[in-house]
Formats: structure tokens, sequence, C-alpha cells
DNA sequence: AGCCTTCGGAGGTCG
DNA sequence: TCCGAAGGCT
């Protein structure tokens, strides 16, 4: 377990591999010594990231912990590269994830060495993007024409569902999303209908999940489409089988940069090995590659031909390390957080591997936390096992940085009341909302701290969420567009043929599908030839006429409108502004202030071919921008942001760690959420606030929870438990008549309740007697144990709903009994609280027999404290605090 | 076409 | 419990 310690050296960390060779790190700070006139942007750098910028050549793996300056390594190596010359700005590849991330980068090399150059990084994109740019240069590999349409999400869906009810299946049975889903996660592994394991191909739609994805190919071809996975399939194919192409951007390419290592699945790490391979010998026909593409998933290959697979890879490595590839990977292994949607840690953990003699760097020295911040995060995440190691550090030393905090609290709106008192409090120290986040698990536990802000007034920003481009009005307006400049694009004009409503039900679309199929017409040139005809009804048969007239005039517009215009003109034409102008429900307003927006930004494009593109890959929307707000958003969300202030809500077994993480991952599911837990403790530069609550409103029942085992996880000398009685249901005596719960008065402390309250009052003893080993003796257990008492005694005026109630009981403090259980239901588990506070912990012993109200029946199998493991008859195995089972 | 009821599901999310 | 999707009814 490798502590935090502020003078750790540098290439030092017990658990490092070896694998950081002197001899080059020697070279690169004699290199450094030499140059007296370091060039400007080389000024600052620290001396690890001056040698990351500076070892340009061959593979390197930059290992950034958080806070120590990722992004400016990155930028900084590019500027370094150009202003070295080494390479013209098309010749270096730069690969991110996100659109912010490349958005970004752009901005900070165009700093670092003047706009005007940054146009010309042709290659710097994200993963999707770039992939886009090599299929339109080379489509017709694929079977596509150049201006092949992407599909969302929404469409795929749509699609698929077509194919699976043209099958005769039942859509219901077979839900189109869930193969959507597969198709997606056999994408991620690069793995076309072909190649799926056999048990997946199987377990959809009664064995027809290879058919049905093969068909799905088809039709997407037919569509001149393709998905976001066929973006990166498609060229890892292209390159596969057209070894001059391939080369071809060898040749180009003479530096790859890669942001977010950790985060690359499996088929991003054969699309990134191609590029990177310069091996010319020609060994390496398309179906050896795709055997050792295949080999790399021990999950799926076979016993049989994982041998030679892996033989066949070795040998392809081996013909890597004659050439030099220059390539950098940047991430933090500690940071990987998306295995759920493919990513795969391994990429990063056997990057020497993949590329032998690399050159591994460390970035440890942080620039963002605390030492306090750092030292719990540290100490948190050294419980994983297969990471690389790192201890980041910190020179900071100001003995005003108070330790992290960790709360308690009742229930969820105890939580967030208290939450949104301190931020109140901060405020009133001058602290900036947009300085503060609230970082949640799951996204249902932004709900209550949005009600409790709208009491309070406080403005806060919710982060995430759909995204601009996925809302109704502007997937519907951009079908319009589609449509307009691309009249075979059949998914967009099913979407909108009847939008507005104009009488076109079922039937009539389904008239227009058949006649597009047998005269194998674009749909809305059957439309035009079906207005014409008279095998429709009179009304739907004017209304198609007029659909039909209106994308003619559109599209002859396209010539000679300007492409703003005439977007306006659509949506006005089509009646779609209209028809939200008529909507009185509440979202309406908004939505057609989207539609301006999205107009507006138009502005930026030369035309609506070219604005299409980058709206199936872009489009993110910011909210708010300007105003100062507390954001909330999710864990995942906030990787790669920083706050001053940090709250951490909802640190419970179940929630967080989430059980279905641990359900489904198992060991390296938990190791994902600390990790998770990890990236949240990160954010924090100064203050950060963890919370957990006794009582959780899960599936809309109150279940009752115990701490998070994360918490246990957290170094003594770096938390401090915040005494917060008071905060329990807010009926503390210490709440000074209850004035603090309503935010008047009471207290002066700045930061709240919390913070430097009642320090060895309560928890003096029992805290500082434990050692913080792996019994239940930390302090978020103690307090967990120590306010079940409090709360249990007072919970249930709280449960009456009125904050104003709530005050004036909270005075009185007396124990609200009646009719609670109807008011919030399982207040039952209170009652068992109330028994065992009386009784010494842990009467119970392995083999009891105990009922919980909310489990059942079951046979107690282990005893840590006062968590009980239990073999529940009908639950399973749960651990629960003994306070809520009785003996049976 | 729009309203109402019923049912199932309820983790994180980039492009 | 509460939310959305989907289907049935008017």
């Amino acid at each position: 377990m490798s502590g935090f310690s502020e003078d750790m050296p540098f290439f030092d960390e017990p658990n490092a591999r070896p694998t950081a060779p002197s001899g080059i790190a020697a070279r690169a700070m004699a290199a450094r010594g030499g140059h007296n006139n370091a060039p400007d942007y080389l000024r600052g750098l620290n001396p690890e990231q001056r040698l990351a910028v500076e070892t340009t050549e061959g593979p390197v793996l930059v290992l950034a912990g958080a806070g120590t300056g990722k992004t400016r390594v990155l930028t900084t190596r590019i500027a370094h590269i150009l202003a070295t010359g080494k390479a013209f700005p098309s010749q270096i590849l730069a690969v991110t994830f996100t659109n912010k991330a490349a958005r970004e980068m752009k901005q900070r090399i165009g700093i670092l060495i003047g706009e005007g150059n940054v146009e010309g990084m042709p290659w710097l994109g994200t993963f999707h993007s770039i992939g886009v740019k090599l299929l339109r240069r080379h489509a017709e590999l694929a079977g596509l024409r150049s201006d092949f349409t992407i599909l969302d999400t929404d469409d795929v869906v749509r699609l698929i569902k077509q194919l699976i009810q043209a099958e005769g299946l039942d859509d219901k049975r077979w839900p189109a999303k869930q193969f959507a889903q597969m198709i997606d996660g056999w994408k991620n592994k690069g793995l076309g209908p072909a190649e799926i394991p056999e048990g997946d191909a199987r377990s959809f739609a009664n064995g027809k999940g290879r058919e049905l994805y093969k068909a799905y190919q088809e039709r997407l071809q037919t569509l001149n489409a393709c998905d976001f996975g066929d973006l990166l399939c498609h060229p890892i194919r292209i390159f596969r089988a057209n070894p001059d192409v391939l080369k071809d951007y060898h040749r180009r390419f003479k530096y790859i940069l890669v942001d977010e290592y950790q985060d690359t699945n499996t088929a991003q790490y054969m699309w990134l090995r191609l590029l990177a391979q310069r091996s010319d010998s020609g060994r390496g026909s398309t179906s050896t590659d795709l055997r050792s593409a295949e080999g790399r998933k021990p999950d799926q290959a076979s016993a049989g031909q994982a041998a030679p697979a892996e033989a066949r890879e070795r040998s392809s490595r081996a013909a890597v390390s004659e050439n030099k590839v220059n390539i950098c990977c940047v991430g933090d292994d500690d940071q990987s957080i998306y295995g759920w949607r493919g990513a795969e840690v391994d990429n990063i953990l056997r990057f020497d591997k993949d590329f032998p003699g690399a050159t591994i760097i460390r970035l440890e020295r942080n620039y963002r936390s605390t030492a306090h911040i750092l030292g719990a995060a540290s100490h948190l995440i050294a419980h994983n096992e297969g990471r690389f190691g790192k201890t980041l550090f910190t020179d900071r030393n100001d003995p005003e940085d108070g330790k992290v905090n960790v709360h308690a609290a009742w229930d969820s709106e105890e939580e967030a009341r208290a939450i949104g008192e301190t931020i109140e409090a901060y405020q009133r120290q001058k602290h900036n909302l947009n300085d503060m986040a609230i970082l949640v698990r799951a996204s249902f536990q932004m709900r209550a701290f949005e009600d409790r802000f709208i009491t309070l007034g406080l403005n806060y920003r919710v982060i995430g969420g759909p995204r601009f481009y996925e809302r109704m009005e502007i997937r519907d307006a951009l079908a319009f567009f589609r449509v307009v400049a691309n009249s075979g694009d059949d998914l967009a004009f099913e979407r909108i043929v009847n939008v507005p409503k104009r009488g076109l039900g079922e039937a009539t679309i389904r008239q227009i599908h058949d006649t597009a199929r047998a005269l194998r017409i674009p749909m809305l040139e059957a439309a035009g030839n079906l207005a014409e005809s008279d095998e429709l009804k009179p009304k739907p048969r004017a209304a198609l006429r007029e659909v039909a007239a209106n994308f003619e005039r559109w599209q002859k517009a396209l010539e000679t409108k300007p492409h703003t215009e005439l977007a306006e003109t659509i949506l006005e034409e089509s009646g779609y502004t209209d028809m939200w102008k008529n909507d009185r429900s509440a979202e309406a307003p908004g939505r057609l202030e989207n539609l301006k927006e999205l107009i507006r930004s138009m502005e930026e494009y030369e035309s609506l071919r070219s604005f299409l593109e980058h709206v199936a890959l872009v489009m993110d929307a910011e909210q708010n921008a300007g105003q100062d707000a507390v954001s909330i958003m999710t864990l995942h969300s906030a990787k790669g942001l920083e706050f001053e202030t940090v709250f951490l809500p909802g640190w419970e077994e179940g929630l967080f760690p989430h059980q279905r993480a641990l359900d489904e991952g198992g060991r390296s599911g938990l190791e994902e959420e600390r990790r998770l837990a990890y990236v949240g403790l990160t954010r924090a530069k100064k203050n950060l606030h963890i919370w957990f609550v006794s009582n959780r409103l899960i599936h809309g029942l109150w279940q009752s929870t115990i701490p998070s085992r994360f918490l246990e996880e957290l170094p003594e000398a770096h938390v401090e438990v915040a005494e917060s009685g008071n905060s329990y249901g807010g009926y503390g005596n210490s709440y000074g008549g209850g004035s603090f719960a309503s935010g008047r008065g009471g207290r002066q402390n700045p930061y709240g309740a919390s913070r430097f309250d009642n320090v060895g009052a309560n928890n003096g003893g029992t805290e500082k007697s434990g050692a913080f080993s792996n019994t239940y003796s930390t302090p978020g257990w103690q307090r967990a144990q120590a306010n079940r008492t409090e709360a249990t005694d007072r919970n249930w005026g709280s449960r009456s709903g009125h904050q104003v109630e709530r005050i004036g009981y909270g005075e009185t403090d007396s124990g609200y009994g009646a009719g609670r259980t109807s008011v919030k239901g399982r207040t039952i588990d209170g009652e068992l609280v109330a028994k065992s506070v009386s009784d010494t912990p842990s009467a119970f012993s392995v083999g009891d027999r105990v009922f919980h109200q909310k489990f059942g029946n079951g046979n107690i199998s282990a005893i840590e404290g006062n968590k009980l493991t239990i073999d529940f008859d009908k639950a399973g195995q749960k651990r629960v605090l003994d306070g809520f089972v009785a003996a049976v």
C-alpha cells in the first residue's frame, strides 16, 4: 500500500514496473542541459513534463496522474514537433475522445504556436471525426459512396426494429435497443458479423443474431449509411484489405499522439496499431491480422485458437519494434472508468509489450489539489491491484488547507439540504458558485439537489443529460435538412413526413415504403409518385403532394439561397416553428430557442452539407455558461474537470460502489468503481466534502444503507469526520433553535454546521481509538453508528415533509412517532434500530436466524463488527447492519 | 390524432 | 415510487 508522501522520488515508486529506461531519461536530461535558451513554450515545464515533450522519437507512454498537466504536455509536444521542424502540421495525427478535448487542444496549440497554424492540423480530432475523414476518402473500398450519412443511435434503433419485424420476430421479446447495444459492443471490439462469438450470435432472437447483424450491415449499405461504430471499423477493414492505402498513411503520419489512452476500446486499439505499424514486410495478410486481433480478447478466443493467435501477434509485435514508431499515448490507468462501454484498461497496462522499448514517463507532480486531497485519493486508489502505480505529490503546504470532510446524513433529503446550506455558507464567504460542483454516482441522485436548490433559489446547472443534438426538435429540424441535402435519406424522411401532423398515418407511410422498395427509389420520390397517382385517399394525397412540392422547392433553393436562410425557410414553410409556437407546454419556448440556436450555429459553416457533417459528430450545448451556478453532474462526466469545492454525496454500499458494477464486474467492477471514486476526489482543488446517508429512496422504497467501503479506504491523517449530529433530520439541539436549518442566523461558521464543530465532542473518543484497519472502526462507520441512535430517536418527524414544521419539531426534539409509517414507508427499519440501540452491538453470532424487514429471513454467515453478512432465503447474500435485523 | 391506462424498469455515456 | 414507452380507446 503506497501511502502518501511528499518527497517521493520520481522514478522510484515501489509498484512501478521497471519500464523507464534510465538511459533515455539520462540522455534527455543531458540534452536539456545543453539548451541554454529553451524556447518559450518549454518554460515552466517540470522535468518530467519536459521529458515527455522532448522525447519525440519512439513509442512513449505518458502516465499522467490527475492534475499533473496532461493537456499541457500534449499540446506542448505538438508545438515542439512543429517548432523544431520535425513534421508539418499535416503529418501529425492527434486523437482525442471528445470534441471538447479536441477543441481545447486546438485552442491551446494555437496559443503556443500562433493561431493560423492550427487550421493546418487536419488530423487533430476525435477518433470518430478522423474516422469519417478516412472513410469519406476511401468510401468505395467499404462499399459506400463518399456522401454517406451517419446514423445516430435513434436512427439505428428504428432501423433495427424494422429488420426485426421484417424477420417476423416479436419486437417486444427482442427489443431493438438491446440489439443495437449488442452491435455496438461487437463493433467496439472490431468484430464483423462473421467474427462474432457463437454464443453472442445465439443469444438474440432465437439464434438469429448473426443473421440480423448481417442484414443490418446490408441495410446500411443500401442506405449508403453507417453508424458510429463503422467510423472505426470500416477504416480498419480498409487498411487491412488495402496495404497500399495503409502504407500511404504510414508515410503521411510521422507522429501519432493519443489522449486518454486508458479509454481506448479494442477497435480503437486495432486502428492505432495499424496506423502505427511500420512493418513493410508484407507479412500479415488480411486473415492473419484479423486473427491476431481476435486473439487479443482472452474471453472470446477459444483455447484452441488462442495459442496460434498469440504467436501471430507476437510476431507482429516484433515487427513493430524493428521500425521506430513515434507514437505517444497519454493517459492514466487510475482514471479508466469506461470499461462498461468497451474500454480496455489493458491497452494502457500493456503498452510496453505492444511497443517494445517504450519510454514510460510518469507525471506525478500535481498542480491542482491540496496535500490532504491528494493524500486521500492516493491512499484510496492504492487499494486497486493491476495498476502501474503512481503517487501524486505536491509542494503545496498551506496550513490553512482543510482535511477531506466526511459527513453523514439521515437520508437523501437531509443530505441535499445540508449540502445546500454548506454551499450557501461558502457563498457568504465570497466563493463563486461556478467553483463548486456536486458529483453524483447515478443521475437519479440529482433530483434531490435540484428540488432543494429550486427551493433555495440557488443557481445550478446540470451537466450531461441529453445532448443538444439529441433533443427532439433539433433532430426533427436536422431531419428536414438531411432530406433536402440528400433526398435518399429515408430514415430522415420517415421521421418528418408527418411532422407537423398532416394526417399521414401508419398506413400511408407503409404504402410509401412499399412503393419505394418495389421501385428501388427513395421514399421522397415514392411519395411524389403516389401523390400523383390515385392510390390514396384525397386527404393524404394532398398532404403528400405538398410535402413533395416543399422538398422540391427547398432542394432547388439549396443552390441559390444561403444555407442559414434556407434552414429558416424550411422550418417556417414546413410549419415546424408554428407547431411549437402553438404548443403551450412548458418546453415549447425552450425548443424554439434551441431551434434558433441551431440556425445561429449554422453560420459558421459554408454549406448545409458541411454543417450536417459537423452536426452528426459534434454538437454539444453549453447551457447558461455565463451565469454563476453550481454544477451538478455525474462522476463520469466530471472527468477532466476541476473545481475549487467538490461535494460527493451518496457514498453508500450499493450506490457507490454501485451494486450492478459489483454484480456484473466482480473484482474488476469494484476496481473501476474505486477509480471512479478516485476521479471524484481528484476533481477538488481545495475543499472536498463526502457524504453518506443512512436511508435512501431506491425504486420507490426507503432502504437503509451502510456507508461505502471506500470511506474506510480513506486515510485517517487526511480526513476529518464532520461532526454533524445536528443534521440528523434537523432536530439536533445543536441547531440552535433550528435556525441553521432555515439558513437564517444561527452559527456563523462559514463552512456550515459541520466543518469545525464539535470535534472531539462526540467522536473524540471513538475515532482516535480505532486504528484504520479493515474493521469497521473508521470514522464513517462510527459516525453511522453513533448517529443511528440519534437519528432513530428523531427521525419520525422528518417524514412529515414540511421544512417549517421540521424546524419546529427540532426545537422540541420530541420523538414523533405517529403515522410515520404511512408517510414514508420503511421507517420500520428505524424501529429495529431503536431496539438495537439499547443493546450492545453484535449481539448476534454466526449461524443465527434473523429477520430483516426488506430481505426477509436468513442466516448469519459472517460478522464483522456490527456488519453482518447474511444469507437470506430469498434475497441472497447481503451485508447489513445488525441494527436492521431481529433475531427470530 | 390525442388522451388515458398499463406495464416495465430503474448505472455510468463518447461519437 | 415515479418515469417513460407503448397500446388501446374515443
